[in-house]
DNA sequence: GCCTAGGTCCCGTTC
DNA sequence: GAACGGGGCCTAGGC
């Protein structure tokens, strides 16, 4: 039995069931009439409406009403959770410390009960993340520009972690900034707290700062250039026109418009709308539903 | 009914259900064994396990584990659900535009799906933020520090716009940027790029800049310190002990220790524990499960 | 435990 | 629509 619901259950009886599932380990799931109280961090409170609860075995609860991706009230893990009846309410509690903080769910109506046996073990497999951008700047760093030699990722600075730390073709320090996405003033700023810090480090050796991302903002440019900083276009996964077929020893191939390079190859990104349109077709569907 | 739910259902069944639901603006909840990919601002793969799947009517789609706050996988809102029968898999696909990004996943078994109606008019009300903070300091500004003018918030500068600008008591200019909560360097780096911004617009009249936050890091500090720029610790909501009985006039008056003001009033947080110890008791409970 | 920064961040607001 | 910054951000990785 994977899935245990109760319809339309009295307080006393979803009681008993939340009790079984939170002894146990599994995960529920309530939809019904409630109000929320909250108090840590901050403080807040949500009158009466029909939501959607979720209590997971690791202690987080979430409060979801039927908008946004973001619960309107939660909790994360490692809160403990608890279950009373009182003032003709069923009411679920979680609790943590450090820092200390409550969530309060009282239900005067509760539609649905269900606990789940859930078991998971797969890992999400993900790509485009900042730490591809990295290994794909590491495997050919002219990406960055011609003669750049990483020395270190995570280089400890008194501004923070550099991502990449390196030398430019003229024996330079540089400092590299990688962002998985397009780029605004905040990352115009960490680059320039990490150069100035580095800077410290190597008086009088113009150490420089290179920004790559796939793209930047109009406003964080100007930032990067009053403060004599670099902007780079690179996407954190290659393109599918070009075949990265080598094995890292690849320089700068078909870069497509072989612009000034070095400092300024900023341009508009755009999502390039080539959706691979080899996908299963919708119309060989058995039955669909919108 | 306000929840509609099948039981172990064929794939046809459940995706009848779906049919229904999603066309009459209902909330579903599926659980069961499924294998999610996504393809948009990046890309991901999840094998085998079993889920809670929940689909909003605004487009909103949840993929939760048994653990953590985040789903493991999720569509934002504005996304346009689809189900559909094919490879003896029920698969519900979610997508969007501007990104393009689309979410399919593809259940093996259905234990359970349950549609809802959701009706919640009530909105969240919270206190503690940003912007208790601003109210805060403008009804009281010599909690920046004394003579402090405040003269206009949300002031755009080329680097982007001031939380509060005004002058101090020499006539000064002064840039001051709000934190809810305990600040790192990031801020440190933010309040300088506003300084910055605004030091160009008024050359040589010794712009100032305030970092007003609850407490900050070591390291935080250390930057503000080598850029001249100040910490003051407030907290976004004055605390129990005073009692800030006036109407917006009250000056400075229970410090605590009335240490060097002006520039570095900055000690460690701390929760402080002081909890209201005035709740109701839990053993008055009629029934109590954890 | 705190610190630091990334994130398919989400989200509201403004332009 | 893009951009910019807040968030009870959450989460992972160091120390």
């Amino acid at each position: 039995m994977t899935a245990t619901t109760l319809h339309r259950p009295t307080h006393r009886d979803a009681l008993y069931l939340l009790e079984e599932a939170f002894g146990d380990g599994r995960m529920v799931t309530l939809f019904g009439r409630c109000t929320v109280d909250y108090d840590g961090r901050a403080t807040s409170s949500l009158g009466p409406g029909d939501r959607l609860v979720v209590c997971k075995p690791d202690g987080t609860i979430l409060v979801h009403t039927d908008e946004k991706r973001k619960p309107v009230n939660w909790q994360p893990p490692g809160c403990t959770h608890r279950a009373s009846v009182r003032d003709g309410h069923l009411r679920v509690r979680s609790e943590r410390s450090t820092p200390t903080e409550r969530l309060d769910v009282a239900f005067e109506r509760i539609d649905q009960v269900t606990a789940y046996e859930v078991t998971d073990r797969s890992d999400l497999r993900l790509q485009g993340s900042e730490e591809d951008l990295r290994r794909r700047i590491l495997d050919d760093p002219a990406l960055v520009e011609e003669g750049f030699v990483p020395q270190a990722t995570e280089r400890e600075t008194a501004a923070g972690p550099v991502d990449v730390f390196g030398e430019d073709a003229a024996g330079r320090p540089v400092v590299v900034e990688l962002k998985r996405r397009r780029v605004g003033p905040s990352a115009a700023g960490q680059l320039q707290r990490y150069v100035e810090a580095v800077d410290e480090e190597f008086p009088d050796e113009g150490v420089r700062g290179v920004l790559v991302a796939p793209s930047v903002t109009d406003r964080a440019r100007e930032l990067l250039a009053e403060r004599g900083l670099s902007f780079v276009a690179v996407e954190p996964v290659a393109d599918e026109g070009d075949d990265e077929s080598g094995d890292g020893d690849s320089v700068a191939k078909a870069e497509g418009d072989g612009g000034d390079d070095g400092a300024d190859a900023g341009r508009d990104d755009g999502p390039d709308a080539g959706d691979d349109a080899a996908d299963e077709s919708d119309d060989a569907a058995d039955d669909t539903a919108e």
